[in-house]
DNA sequence: GTTAAATTTGAACGAGCGGTAGAATTTTAG
DNA sequence: CTAAAATTCTACCGCTCGTTCAAATTTAAC
């Protein structure tokens, strides 16, 4: 699951790189993975083939094996990079000090900030978990938990401390929150109307204060 | 898409039949659609094969092709189920003469009610439809956009009415509702702590008034 | 330029799957 | 019981796809 991520070999650097060689996209595992992450959001894992990431990244399927174990491996790392990219920045936003509501809002801008920054790898993520198996699937589905674990924990909070409603159990919101943001792997589309910063505004709006207009 | 629905042939009906003979489960168009929602939602649509699914049935995967065309046609069955059970309910509720938050509430309820009643169906629904083509994926598209637009409307009358929170977009809005709904599909399972109505009355209660206690 | 490592190619294999057709079996009507 | 219709089974075909591997090619170091 972790093993080499090195991306190039002994024999890759020319002696004029590391500050102005990006023409040609280099093969690598990164760039598989990004090609392949693509793919699986528009056509879906089982839909997508070898052939089909190679061609699209014009190289033979057989290339595709020198920096990746097998198609399996490739669906584990938009996994990971998803998970990579979603856990710290929460978890230092749950340990904040801060007013409950502002710790909501915060968290719900950050998920939809990665929802909307890596849109087809998170399409991925919550359509196709159902390919993986073993430890593998275990671990993903633990680290899921303790993600939305921390929604809930700052709904907890809020109710605690006596700014959010009491009696609305804090899963079923984290629930409807988590709901509400990655729904958006069904309909964002990057240069759409909104931005994520708007869009989760609306949300955290919904959210705290509701449709409802004080009577 | 829409030929013989018909579940029994000419020769199917025992002389003591119509009220009393529910002991085996004869194959039907019916019960191979409502089998294979179960296990394309648990394994995924291309990874479940007609022999895993004559085989959960009792039969041979032959068998399957004189009640239907092919696989995709069971995948557009359950697409149809769906819509069939989704739209006709909600147009009522938007039709209703009700105030804005009661049709909103109800409209969430119905909506949560099939996610609940139908879930395997739904789970397919929003997780396979990349693997629908030709007219019948634009069906689909349009009628579930149609259905999404039955809620836009009605938190477009509330925002008129003045009772819902203006300057919030209807749109957002609602993939935000649906998106809490929809979401089910990840987490709802039958026999849980809650019911459909319970959660869909928290799922009001969120959408309506918000997390946010009046200070 | 030469050499060794890194990377890619091309071809092939084997498994699984969707689909088909005719034979075989079951069911219903008379 | 019999014939016809309905339903299921068995066996098979062709295709796609993931995977492998030795050969060919490119790249980097000296």
């Amino acid at each position: 699951m972790s093993e080499k991520i090195s991306t190039a070999g002994p024999g890759r650097k020319t002696p004029a790189e590391g500050k102005d060689t990006p023409p040609r996209v280099r093969l690598s595992q990164r760039a598989i993975v990004a090609t392949a992450a693509g793919l699986f959001a528009r056509q879906g894992f089982g839909a997508t083939s070898l052939d089909d990431i190679g061609e699209s990244l014009g190289v033979t399927k057989g290339a595709l094996y020198y920096h990746v174990r097998n198609k399996e491996e490739i669906l584990k790392l938009i996994f990971m990079t998803v998970l990579t990219v979603s856990e710290e920045p929460l978890r230092r936003i749950a340990e904040a000090e801060m007013p409950p509501a502002q710790k909501l809002e915060r968290a719900i801008a950050h998920h939809v900030a990665v929802a909307a920054d890596r849109s087809p790898a998170m399409t991925v993520f919550y359509r196709e978990e159902v390919h993986l198996n073993g430890p593998f699937a275990r671990e993903i589905a633990d680290r899921k938990k303790a993600y939305e674990r921390l929604f809930e924990v700052i709904i907890e909070e809020g109710q605690a401390a006596g700014f959010f409603r009491p009696g609305l159990d804090p899963k079923i919101a984290t629930f409807g929150i988590l709901g509400m943001c990655n729904w958006m792997s069904q309909w964002y589309r990057a240069g759409g109307t909104y931005g994520p910063e708007q869009i989760a505004a609306m949300f955290s709006q919904i959210v705290e204060g509701g449709l409802l207009l004080p009577a």
